[in-house]
DNA sequence: CCTCTCGTTGACCGCTCGGTCAAGACTCCG
DNA sequence: CGGAGTCTTGACCGAGCGGTCAACGAGAGG
């Protein structure tokens, strides 16, 4: 029998093979996507990227949709690892939010692929949630520390949650203006993003 | 004969009955487009909604991608008038750019279809191109707003270009988050961005 | 050798898509 | 009235879509 006989989703069992595989399929379609746009890349296009029939899809992911929510999770969950990662032991909220800035920055330019994709589900009825929550998780990070700085008398009072989402709007831009452009420097771009972020939330 | 001698596009003569049809199809598309997404939304949707035939559609437009560039010219352009009516004789810099910062937010809530596609047209390959001018527009015109305050030192030196783009991620993406939850007032969130700008380019 | 599961094939299905077009209705002018 | 645009109809087209499935390898364990 072709089909499984549970959900594919949930713990199907993968020979190293296997895994193989299903990365593959990740990987190229992520690239489709942000090159061509998830709507206009079909199924076919994916499987004969990959020379493959199109069984082999539907053996790995349960629907064209449900990959792309696993890419879009992944990509998430992924830039925020980073940005704990980078500002793991810092005890200076000041200092944590600027570290997490710049890791979110260069996160955009090592995976511009998937930066794209993400800004493309927000527009998307089937995929905003997933990408709001993301967000919200990003912002919940950040609210802590401009509570604390607000207290410990380091930036002036104000609404944490949108300072968070303003910026969070400034390196997402800069970036993606500055990521398609050659001979960027994400350095470059990372200092003008933390500079105005910090300066925006009255440090500096 | 059905179809048009010459290009549907340029200069068709339309009586009044057809103009008032051409912005039928225009608001419909517009809604749809950003409930539902550009890819979903099907010509056959509109026609439908309008109650008429499909032939309607194609009378008044080319294809649907020309009807989709033609609500993001008009869209980018109406903003941008906007912006300008909102600074007129304001001859300080920080002055204009407050002022510009705080029509943006504004024609946002006031334009939350408009504002959606706009979002999405900057991940579509097809479009992205029209997204980028029009930004570029924007941030042309705080460019010299930025060095004329720069010269007069009312803001430390920087990349003017990059902080039009900074200026213009946090009023984007403050208005994204916030639009769509009840009860925000859109001068509050307009004092947050012009705030966050404000500081974030040095100035206050 | 057989067997069991994992992995793969590609023809096929029903459906919807963007777009076309011959035919006809409406409207205004002479 | 007649005729010339403007506007509308809706059946139709070829193409492509996401998704299914019976049948078939391939390789590991017995």
């Amino acid at each position: 029998m072709a089909t499984p006989k549970d959900d594919p989703s949930p713990a199907r069992r993968l020979t190293p093979r296997g895994t193989q595989r299903r990365r593959q399929i990740i990987d190229l379609a992520t690239m489709r996507f942000a090159s061509d746009g998830y709507h206009p890349t079909s199924v076919a296009d994916i499987v004969d990227g990959l020379g493959v029939g199109k069984g082999v899809f539907y053996w790995y992911f349960e629907s064209k949709e449900a990959l792309f929510e696993e890419i879009l999770r992944e990509a998430q969950k992924d830039l925020r690892r980073g940005q704990q990662r980078a500002v793991a032991n810092t005890p200076d909220p000041i200092d944590r939010m600027e570290r997490g800035i710049r890791a979110a920055v260069h996160w955009s330019f090592e995976h511009r692929d998937l930066a794209k994709l993400v800004e493309f589900a927000q527009t998307d009825e089937r995929f905003a949630h997933l990408v709001r929550n993301g967000r919200a998780a990003l912002v919940a990070d950040a609210v802590p520390l401009l509570e604390e700085a607000m207290v410990h008398g380091l930036i002036p009072p104000g609404n944490p949650e949108q300072l968070g989402y303003a910026m969070l709007g400034v390196s997402t831009n800069l970036t993606l203006v500055y990521v398609h452009q050659p001979g960027q420097d994400p350095d470059a771009i990372a200092d003008v993003a933390a500079d105005f972020c910090l300066r925006g939330i009255g440090a500096r």
